[in-house]
DNA sequence: AAAACAATCGACTGATTAGTCAGTTTTACC
DNA sequence: GGTAAAACTGACTAATCAGTCGATTGTTTT
């Protein structure tokens, strides 16, 4: 692993710990077995490594979520392998998952370096689908995509409290199925 | 105002945009207009502070939202005005909302802090009266109660984004809809 | 093989900051 | 009005940390 990989798989697990801020740089540095320097070489400042660490995590969560899906699956088929894939990997990649939520829930985040991704836009196109389908409710499709984003963060908190449940196929159906609802005209 | 409240709320909307580490302690002593060793007279170091203040914010959404409660009200009810106050409060409060989105998700919170507040206890005991009445899910209590949380944030992280949806009343019964789909059995 | 360039090191620094403390003012009480 | 306790002040400090820099090693190009 080269020594800027290195760095960033570094800082992920320490900065899940710890925080941005509970982390100096050199701690980061020393715990990757590389020098101070070395670090400022592959980033400028301390917030360039943490954007770029997030643009990554991102990117690799969409990359693996999109490949799971299957070309001729049906809307709801399509929507549950990009939940499932989500919930999964966030579950494999706790450091990932609680890095991402200290950094959207802190003022370095912008909604601005979000729209950025294509993921966001294949995934409110998806939702749109729904809605012109009269399978979702009558919504935007960023309340769509938003509250699908939300209920995977309940899922994985709530999988990641109780690990007992994180084998059970049958109880994440039952989470997929809230999510879901929540989105989906009711057969009355 | 006396000086110790002063303090939480100079702190409070300086931690909401700069973010804990980005507020030096003088720099709140000095926005409030008080000297810098006051603050460590109220508060031994910034952790306490910071803890002291997500204590006192959700005693306050917990008082505001149950007293909204009327007695002899449905299940249904219930939940709608415990969800509106709690969306409402919180559109109001932004510093608030933030604040406590950046504290729940940074390496100081636990879950042992939440569980000390009376209204978890009172939140999950309506929960458990939904499941047993047979009108939510056949699912945990306290998967109810984080899911219609995590619905909560959505709504509010939403009505902020869309402003011109803040005062819409029937958009924000189509949020709540939402929310209740998720937790309730479907009439099919 | 020489020159140019990129990667790497680690000691160093200037700025920042949580928390202290010795002393002053205000309040509470007898 | 005397005194004890509490509130309050702001200059100070010890420690920390992001980022620098000059020196060194390794790699590519001509």
């Amino acid at each position: 692993m080269d020594k800027r990989t290195l760095l960033m798989h570094t800082a992920k697990r320490l900065f899940a710990v710890n925080g941005f801020y509970g982390t100096p740089t050199a701690r980061i540095a020393k715990e990757a077995g590389v020098s101070n320097g070395i670090l400022f070489h592959y980033f400028p400042t301390k917030e360039v490594l943490i954007n770029a660490m997030y643009l990554d995590l991102k990117d690799r969560l969409f990359v693996y979520s999109t490949s799971q899906v299957y070309k001729g699956a049906t809307l709801k088929e399509s929507i549950y392998t990009l939940w499932l894939a989500a919930v999964e990997w966030n579950l494999e990649n706790p450091d990932d998952f609680d890095f991402m939520q200290q950094f959207e829930n802190s003022p370095y985040y912008s909604l601005e370096l979000e729209k950025s991704h294509g993921y966001v836009q294949m995934s409110l196109e998806l939702a749109q689908k729904g809605i012109d389908e009269d399978i979702f409710k009558q919504v935007p499709s960023t309340l769509v995509f938003q509250t699908m984003s939300g209920m995977v963060e309940t899922a994985v908190r709530y999988l990641r409290l109780f690990k007992e449940t994180q084998e059970d196929t049958e109880f994440k159906n039952r989470l997929f199925e809230m999510a879901w609802d929540a989105i989906s005209k009711n057969k009355i």
